[in-house]
DNA sequence: AAGATCGTGGTACGTTCGTATCACGAAGAA
DNA sequence: TTCTTCGTGATACGAACGTACCACGATCTT
């Protein structure tokens, strides 16, 4: 039985088993048993691609974030430069709203982990999300383009904006989560925003002013079937197990 | 040495040990022993009680709460109805934001229970909150009757800017909580989308806004002024220690 | 062929946690 | 006074957790 095996792919198939089973019970009490159980292994399996159980949760974390930037950038890139900037931001603000199972998944343990940093220094050390602020420079960047392109409105701040969608986004996001609010309404609040912020009136060159998107514009939530299209590629951080 | 205690008071300072404690070490972490340790008395007095530790942990969020909510109705107070409608919300949105030990415990707490609730359906039971839109609503009454009086601009939805403020001030705080932004920063995005909302003139003749329909319109549940100034007064549950 | 290494299973150890049990002195009730 | 109830201490118990240890067959190297 025991043939050589590839490491990452076990690690991988772990670490997902660790995010199924965080995503369904709560980041807090999943335990390595849980994870175990959860892949089909042994416990002494877990331990031995993963030593302790702070790595296994970094990488799982690790993970399941790379996964998730990847299917963000499907998603930009389906809806593409065709339909403007707007479009494109809309985009990006929708794909972090948990409608489905993996934006949910993400959302909860980023969120969970964002919580637990805030009092265990050893999670706050790693960084988990590489740069916290991507999101808010490429929104800005966006916003800045739109703005040279007279498709938004120059007098508002672009990063002061961009700041509150994210923030408004995030914060929707659990309200979505815990049941206090449908994503429908979320997305009517964002659309508010964007409306404010893109004009509607067509600037002075030749542009098609972007279509009123309906509250339900999202008809595409499970479309480009993100999901294992490029496993991590890869990811090295050193680490080999060797033990016993 | 055992004279009659007021149990409601041992409640209380046993309550507060645990505010104390899981706001420095986390609310996941938080035990009864620890609990007992910062309160000064024995495991088998937070036992006596509290019967069990989800009862404890009910009854000093509760607490919290209610401290929080008193605290935040004083500072509401304190400004006034001088200042003007712009001054009461920004005077309720900065009282939410974690600047000093207090406001950070228990944005932290809140959060942290907010996310375990969502995969743990025993919390989720609980309102913990009396009602989770209290705030909203007195948001929105204020933003609807700073347009009465003409001096916010009527072309915006009051419900739907309540919301932005409330969503934008929440991940602010944690962004804050995090280190990730200073209190200063969220301010500033925060008096941004004030200046939005209500003008710089003076009001035109009396003003005539049509009815916009909100995002969601359950008007007013709860009237402005939220807050009892009593600390807490009489909060009846039930439950008194009985066993042996 | 022989020995070293790898992948795997089973299980034990020490700790921590929430809860339960036993005991006992002091205060109010009769 | 006597008895019952109350407040408190110390400690025990069972479960769960992360981790460590031991064993063993299969594979690779030389």
């Amino acid at each position: 039985m025991p043939k050589r095996v590839d490491h990452e792919e076990r690690r991988t198939q772990i670490a997902e088993a660790l995010i199924r089973v965080a995503g369904r019970r709560g980041l807090h009490s999943v335990g390595m048993r849980d994870v175990a159980a959860e892949a089909g292994v042994s416990l002494r399996l877990v331990q031995y691609y993963f030593q302790t159980k702070e790595k296994l949760l970094f990488h799982g974390l690790q993970h399941l974030s790379d996964r998730f930037t990847a299917r963000v950038g499907v998603r930009l890139a389906a809806v593409g430069p065709g339909p403007g900037p707007r479009a494109t931001v809309e985009a990006l603000l929708l794909a972090s709203l948990p409608t489905d199972e993996e934006s949910r998944t993400f959302h909860l343990l980023y969120s969970s982990y964002a919580i637990l940093s805030v009092t265990d220094e050893a999670l706050a050390a790693h960084p988990f999300i590489d740069n916290p602020d991507a999101a808010e420079n490429a929104l800005t960047d966006l916003l800045v383009q739109a703005q040279k392109t007279g498709l938004a409105d120059p007098g508002t701040d672009a990063r002061t904006e961009a700041i509150s969608l994210l923030a408004m986004t995030a914060t929707m996001g659990t309200s979505i989560l815990v049941g206090q609010r449908t994503p429908e309404s979320a997305v009517a609040v964002l659309d508010h925003h964007l409306d404010r912020i893109f004009r509607h009136d067509p600037p002075p060159p030749p542009a098609r002013p972007g279509r009123k998107a309906a509250v339900r514009d999202r008809s595409n939530t499970r479309r480009p079937q993100a999901a294992e299209g490029a496993p991590t590629a890869e990811r090295q951080r050193g680490e080999e197990p060797q033990e016993d």
